[in-house]
DNA sequence: GATTTCCTTACGGTTAACCGCAACGGTAGA
DNA sequence: TCTACCGTTGCGGTTAACCGTAAGGAAATC
């Protein structure tokens, strides 16, 4: 079993849940933290001294507080370090359970496991840590089809961007002349028309309200 | 202190921590439960065997599943237990630290407490149990302004419901209709314009379209 | 090299949203 | 009782969104 872990959830009453998880697997070095910075640093310095953590079990909604940070959620974390110790295993524990967005956790920064909060979240953690250790990737059973399902993976970069302005107010209108300005292709009203009315019918959307509204609901924006 | 406590919270990494708060109190007899209907059951149970809960400790909201649910929400089963049970000393503890809900709560159910999970939310669990057993209320720090009333901006539900019906894709002759059919008034055409023109304003959005959105972020709908 | 296909763009017509103005009715205060 | 005020409703004009159609261009296919 792993031997040294690092726990990292702003909020205590979790952090304190997970400890008791990591215990009962009898892991000898668990690490709490509450803000993403410190979780950094503290790999950093398990690097040095050469006893680095084995594994890293982070939320990924961190709130703001007076102590200003470099890393302001688990995602920035998890970016980072996936890059700087691609060899740190990595298991995201959050409330988010949206299948978009856990597809996106595997699939940018190959995380080893997706854990939901739930009833049943320590549990299916255990598991998580366990299937881990033994090499292999573990996903909350309610998500388990968030990897194979090409249905969401229409949506592209434009579309997204193009939900974002509309949600910020700008008109159709408004939104051709920013793309036009930024150079993103295509860029004319009657394109972005159309675009619209493709996301319309995809997402079952009477209009261009309903459809920020339900782009909301499913993550995408 | 209390001897007897129900824990209502459906994520178990929750209902441990607050767990280990009413056991660093030495409160002898804690019940948790994770759906709201058990919380119910079993603070009727209390009293019929005359020995009832004396302090409930509850999450506002709650992930629903496939065990249908009579209440749904924190809210609904403070709601009923609050009108049946008075005597029944609550605290919320949810994640929840907007000012209007906060309020919201304390004048519509006269609860005892309200905590906001954070980083110190144990702490502050911890007090507010100190306080409510000494027959006073409790704020977390954060939201201790939350009381006063200073904003004539409050949402109505009527607001809440047009926003709803936009987001839901109705066009604004429909809820007219809508409005009409159900006797919500207003519900003129011009009225629903005006009223949207409002909203826009109070919550700086171009258009109706930001304006959900924004809905959305705050939590509005 | 010609044809097909796909994408971008343009344009006109219809519908809905947006905006200001004014009329009506109920209510509270003079 | 009169009047000022406020919220509701109706209406006309302007703007934006929606929708179908079609022209133009680039890449792909044959």
């Amino acid at each position: 079993m792993f031997k040294k872990v690092l726990i990292s959830d702003d909020l205590d009453s979790i952090n304190h849940g997970v400890q008791l998880v990591t215990e009962s697997l009898g892991i000898s070095e668990v690490t709490q933290v509450q803000y993403c910075d410190d979780a950094y640093l503290k790999i950093k310095k398990g690097i040095m001294d050469e006893a680095p953590y084995e594994l890293l079990i982070t939320d990924l909604s961190f709130k703001s507080d007076h102590r200003a940070q470099t890393y302001t959620s688990g995602e920035a974390l998890i970016k980072i370090l996936s890059r700087e110790h691609p060899e740190l295993r990595i298991i995201v524990y959050s409330i988010e359970d949206r299948p978009l967005k856990v597809r996106y956790f595997f699939e940018n920064y190959k995380i080893d496991a997706f854990v939901c909060k739930s009833r049943k979240g320590m549990n299916e953690l255990k598991d998580a840590i366990r299937q881990v250790y033994n090499g292999k990737l573990y996903l909350s059973p309610q998500i388990q089809n968030s990897l194979n399902k090409q249905s969401h993976l229409e949506i592209e970069e434009y579309d997204v961007e193009l939900l974002r302005q509309l949600a910020a107010g700008k008109s159709q209108d408004e939104i051709s002349h920013e793309f036009k300005q930024q150079a993103i292709s295509p860029s004319s009203l009657s394109s972005i028309e159309k675009r619209l009315n493709k996301l319309r019918i995809q997402f079952k959307s009477n209009n261009a309200i309903q459809l920020v509204a339900v782009a909301k609901d499913l993550g995408i924006i």
